[in-house]
RNA sequence: GGCGGUGUAGCUCAGUUGGUUAGAGCAUACGGCUCAUAUCCGUAGUGUCCGGGGUUCAAGUCCCUGCACCGCCA
């Protein structure tokens, strides 16, 4: 039997901005997936990558004096260099100006086409530029101002072909419906539902009012619409429109993981043009919320825009890929406060793992010289730690079905606080003193070292570096990431006579 | 303006189909241990469960209404 199959994806992020922890949070979270599916044995493919087309950038492009290609090279290159600082596993890294990807682009755009499902119009409506919209009279609060971002807007009157949305209101409808888990939240897929009965809009697909973008190919005086060039992406990734073996082997993407603001394009237009196209949709669509800094809305205006390499190179990368994903409960805003970050460090990370590993590595030094002991089974201080974790791994697995990141770490430290409670009840120290329980004591530290490999395991997709250090301070051989999840967390995978060695506390406390 | 959501301990939140003294983490106070990164373990709490009304033997949980905040659409 072959592996099962495990397609992920984040957005590909626009290239007007540098990363910040928004778009660290998505690329870490799809990242954590990643790993936890490989090493549940499937064989994954994780996406990311970078949006590069559209009238933002060639503009930016044209005041800096510089070609747009030249700016995008440069903006995607901060996005790679991020994902390798962050230790994202992600197996490839798509730029919308790949060739392949335009070749791509065109592809699905000629079957939309011959399909009849675009045909040519015209647009006359209000565009926002640096949002990339248009907008109707109706749409104005403010006259003629963007009711997206405040800034004035100017008449477009273009020739434009427009893909019939209208045509799958109901299908999607139907779709979104009889698939409960397609979008989540639930909160967000309401949202969607929503819209959908409110009626859809033809859409258009193409520009002609800028140049740097992808040539329509039935027509090159217009470019392709940005939305519709960025999510083929989704599809040039794995091997579309030329590969077909990979490109079947691999879609329908598993999860595609987003923040809620383009989760529009995501839920609605998306699985429509890949109705259009005869393509199986998306199994998963995850929005979640947005960061806000010390309780505002994260802006480069305000100035309060959090740079992650700032934060790793002052705190280290796990423990930023630790907060991020254990603060913010599932679909929700979260709030990044420097409080809150040091808090989670010294609290969860440096006092109850840091210290849990500290100390038992510590007595296991000074009691059997570092070299683990045998089980001693018989001893009976072993059972109910063995179920305890066995417990949570079950709902820890349940609960990446739900994507649902800080509850698995909660989780996670169920287990590391029951370690923390173990020693404390078992109090080796004083075993130690009394030579007839020997093997008691024994017993007692193999299990204390069992579960520290176990929450190693456990902790691995979120903080694969902690998670290394551990693995190497335990003294174990085989490569973590080679093994299975399910086989290798099984109580009693730790060998006796494993020799162990010390090192530097895990996380620092900060002061 | 329409629709939807949220409002629970100082803070962040969990509370399944209404049912015993409303929970967790952090923070606070006190106690214990000494292996450890002054770390860990235990105990103690405190709550007009947003306000008002209603249904019920019984409501944080259902209904109505008011207020506040948020989201989607217009």
């Amino acid at each position: 039997m072959s592996k099962p199959k495990f397609y992920v994806t984040t957005p590909i992020y626009y290239v007007n901005d540098v990363p910040h922890i928004g778009h660290a949070y998505t690329t870490i979270a799809a990242d954590v997936l990643a790993r936890f599916k490989r090493l549940s044995g499937s064989e994954v493919f994780f996406l990311t990558g970078t949006d590069e087309h559209g009238q933002k950038v060639e503009q930016a492009a044209a005041s800096r004096g510089e070609p747009p290609q030249a700016l995008a090279d440069r903006m995607s290159d901060h996005f790679k260099a991020l994902w390798r600082k962050l230790d994202i596993s992600n197996d490839y890294f798509i730029r919308t100006t790949d060739e392949r990807h335009k070749r791509a682009a065109q592809a699905l755009f000629q079957t939309l086409y011959e399909k009849g499902d675009i045909y040519k119009g015209e647009y006359e409506d209000w565009y926002c530029t640096p949002c990339e919209t248009f907008w109707t009279e109706s749409q104005f609060e403010h006259a003629k101002h963007c009711p997206s971002c405040g800034r004035p807007t100017e008449k477009l009157k273009e020739e434009s072909y427009f893909f019939r949305l209208s045509k799958y209101q109901k299908p999607l409808l139907d779709y979104i419906t009889a698939n409960p888990d397609f979008i989540l939240p639930e909160s967000r897929r309401n949202e969607v539902l929503k819209f959908i009965k409110g009626g859809l809009r033809d859409l258009s697909v193409t520009r002609t009012s800028f140049k740097w973008g992808v040539p329509v190919p039935v027509d090159d005086k217009h470019i392709i619409y940005v939305w519709l060039d960025a999510l083929t992406n989704y599809l040039t990734a794995i091997g579309y429109p030329d590969d077909t073996a990979h490109f079947n082997r691999l879609w329908p993407a598993d999860v595609h993981l987003l923040a809620k603001d383009i989760l529009r394009f995501h839920a609605v237009y998306w699985p429509a043009f890949l109705m259009s196209a005869g393509f199986a949709l998306p199994k998963q669509i995850v929005a979640h919320g947005w960061w806000t800094v010390e309780g505002r809305k994260m802006s480069k205006s305000l100035g309060n825009v959090v740079d992650p390499h700032q934060i790793i190179d002052q705190y280290g990368v796990d423990a930023l890929r630790y907060f991020l994903l254990r603060e913010v409960s599932f679909g929700n805003d979260g709030d990044f406060s420097h409080t809150a970050f040091i808090g989670r460090l010294n609290a969860d990370l440096a006092n109850d793992l840091g210290n849990l590993v500290s100390r038992s590595l510590a007595m296991l030094g000074k009691y059997f010289k570092g070299v683990v002991p045998e089980a001693n089974e018989d001893q009976g201080v072993t059972g109910e730690l063995e179920l305890l974790v066995e417990q949570s791994i079950g709902r820890i697995i349940a609960l990446y079905d739900e994507a649902y990141f800080s509850r698995i770490l909660e989780e996670i430290w169920v287990v590391v606080a029951a370690a923390n409670k173990y020693i404390e009840q078992m109090a080796p120290w004083a075993l130690n003193k009394e030579p007839a329980k020997i093997k008691q004591l024994a017993a007692v530290m193999y299990n204390i070292t069992e579960v520290i490999r176990i929450i190693a395991l456990l902790i691995w997709p979120f903080m694969p570096n902690t998670a290394a250090k551990i693995w190497r301070q335990l003294g174990i051989k085989e490569a973590l990431e080679s093994s299975n999840f399910y086989e290798i967390t099984m109580w009693g995978g730790l060998l006796s006579g494993t020799v162990t060695i010390k090192g530097p506390p895990l996380f620092p406390r900060v002061e």
